[in-house]
DNA sequence: GGCGGCAGTGCGAACGTTTGCATGCTACCG
DNA sequence: CGGTAGCATGCAAACGTTCGCACTGCCGCC
């Protein structure tokens, strides 16, 4: 490999200039200039990344840490995420935790150290460990919320349990440690919820408007009729699905339906399967459901079992994968802007790596797509 | 971040024996040792990836390629690959060409420059460029062989066409270029075809038994009565599918089957849709798809199109990937072993790293798991 | 008792960049 | 015509490691 020591003897200048030439913001006559990249070209030479990290401290990479790779939610996230990044001249290390929350904090770390920033795919880990891996991290959340730890003031709890993953109201730090990022400006609110624009300190993050996505469900089955709704929820570990779960409740008492949560799935096709026959077992004309993984689960167990869809129970899924158009009948569900998302988050990395200030992050909205996975509630309630 | 100087003071030694002390193979009196590991997990010492990358010239990381993230085929692949790299000690890099062939020698580059070698899965690019875009790194193909550029003693073509992309006898080279690689050794034969032991010169690389999974397939309809089977193959630029085919045609003879070609079609549940169309113009009482994913759009089409799998048609996918399970029919197909043929990657991209002399690849055997989308022929042919 | 050997440690160079500072040169102005 | 501003370039340090080499004791052997 020629480095800059090779081009400037060819081009018969210092190394110094050598570097300077590729360097637009550094005034290097147009002359020399043109030589000195001549010369690099012949040679084929290209800055050796590592070398320039070392000098710099910038490595131009970031790392992307994700639940599962096999799940095209993420998979899609991934795509973005690198084909972003790689526009923008950053490669990208990807780290695949299983579902394993455990592994999470280490998997942070080992990425930290190579990587100038981190994008955090909707993690599993508590807000505890995210922020002890975390620390020194410049770091955006994709699809999850995450507060500052609470101020050494509020009453603490004696035991050393670790805070579950619950989407709370966002929090007025009273005296918190102030957070390495200093990220407290006001979210910017692209959504339709009320609540977008509300403050929301800690780790910017780029969100999904899931309080909105919830309710388009919900009016849409209310419309239709449906009076009693299962919820087949998502992972506990998972902050999106506790946030929807809640988001559904606040909307139930809006509509009038009556909830019935059927328990917390693995998030992929074979959770779906086992919601189903929960679904099944209860009163509910309608289930909705944690992902589209999931609900092509659902429907595929309730074809099995001889139940129609959408005539005797309608299921409306969530993310609008690309397999949700394909399959019979095709799932209603809620479009999130896969592309957009990944997008974004590497747009807010990069701006907060190169010290602009950076909106602290951003909902993203969500559009119910009405396709032929729900319809009108069945006239008499179902009798299995 | 600490660095070796900081817990060099901090042990009172010097920086030399800092990073000796992390070197198990470096002589250093046990107490020494002892004191300095205190040191430098007191301070929480990481050894700089990027300074040591910069002095030994490695950097811990390897390349992945792969044509799309969102094939589950790959993202398992990925997976694979990412969890064996990470336990080594190695990073990985990921790029998705996104099915485009042009634009892989580019990110091959990219990927090599920052990386200690590449693993490329199923690359779509031509030879040509292969070769051109990998002088000088080492790289592992997964799924995909290639042969060493032809020696410029043949008869050359006059045009400066690119070869195609199809599965060659391996070939005995006279007097090509040697190779950088030097992979000349006899691949590892792991599958029950007989050309599994034969010599194949060029990049090493892990692929599947596509001729025994094709064989299994054929002999499988075969034994069901079909006579008459279409082929709904993959992407042109797949040396896989082209291989496949192939294979096909090879077995077609033995068993007295009649093959007719139903096109190119995009690896996905769309291409499927596609493929299942042209399927049912067809005369075949069966069809065999280059993987799941288009299975699974074949069986989607058929059952919209009020076509009965396997009573009116039989259906054969490959890959076995999660979903196959989980539809209606459960889909018969070729199980891969994915993450054997991601770890057996690695390992091999890594031994050679290491300068052991490892094999020049290795082919690994698949086998056909009998479901429910292939059954006996229909009685009479179909009047459709 | 002297000396060779070896275990243990330190010194300093090197990896390929970037970049602050010094320097030489040109050109313009008083 | 001399001084100086400013532009273009070179010098050298620094980033955090690893590793060849040199050095210091200490032990054991003759």
């Amino acid at each position: 490999m020629a480095t800059v020591h090779d081009v400037a003897r060819d081009a018969g200048v210092s190394i110094s200039t050598v570097s300077r030439s590729f360097d637009p913001s550094s005034k290097i006559s147009p002359a020399t200039r043109a030589r000195v990249l001549g010369a690099a070209e012949k040679l084929g030479y290209r800055p050796h990344p590592v070398a320039r990290g070392l000098r710099t401290g910038r490595t131009h990479a970031v790392g992307l840490l994700v639940p599962d790779l096999g799940n095209p939610f993420f998979a899609a996230v991934t795509k973005a995420v690198q084909a972003r990044a790689r526009a923008e001249g950053y490669e990208v290390f990807v780290a695949d935790s299983d579902e394993d929350p455990e592994v999470e904090p280490e998997l942070i770390r080992a990425l930290a150290i190579r990587t100038d920033g981190l994008l955090l795919a909707s993690p599993r880990a508590d807000a505890v460990s995210l922020y002890e891996a975390l620390d020194g991290v410049i770091a955006v959340l994709l699809n999850r919320e995450l507060p500052p730890p609470v101020a050494a003031a509020a009453p603490p709890e004696p035991s050393s349990e670790r805070p579950p993953i619950v989407p709370e109201q966002p929090l007025v730090v009273s005296g918190g440690r102030p957070v390495a990022l200093d990220a407290r400006a006001s979210v910017v609110a692209e959504g339709r919820s009320p609540a977008a624009s509300a403050v929301v300190p800690g780790i910017p993050a780029i969100t999904l408007d899931d309080a909105d996505g919830v309710a388009q469900i919900l009016g849409h089955l209310s419309a239709l009729g449906h009076r009693t709704v299962g919820i087949a929820a998502g992972p506990k570990a998972s902050w999106s699905a506790a946030r929807r779960v809640a988001g559904l409740h606040a909307a139930a008492t809006r509509w009038d339906v009556r909830l019935i949560e059927l328990g917390d799935f693995r998030p992929h096709f074979a959770g779906g399967i086992q919601a189903a026959d929960h679904a099944v077992a209860s009163p509910a004309t309608a289930v909705v459901v944690f992902n589209d993984l999931m609900a092509l689960g659902v429907l595929d167990r309730l074809r099995q079992r001889g139940i129609d869809v959408p005539g005797q129970m309608s299921v409306i899924g969530y993310d609008d994968v690309p397999l949700a158009t394909l399959v019979t009948p095709a799932l209603t569900t809620v479009r999130v802007p896969l592309d957009k998302l990944g997008r974004r988050a590497v747009d807010l990395l990069l701006a907060r790596l190169s010290g602009t200030t950076a909106p602290a992050g951003a909902q993203l909205p969500v559009e119910l797509v009405i396709r032929g996975s729900a319809g009108s509630a069945p006239e008499e309630p179902p009798g299995r």
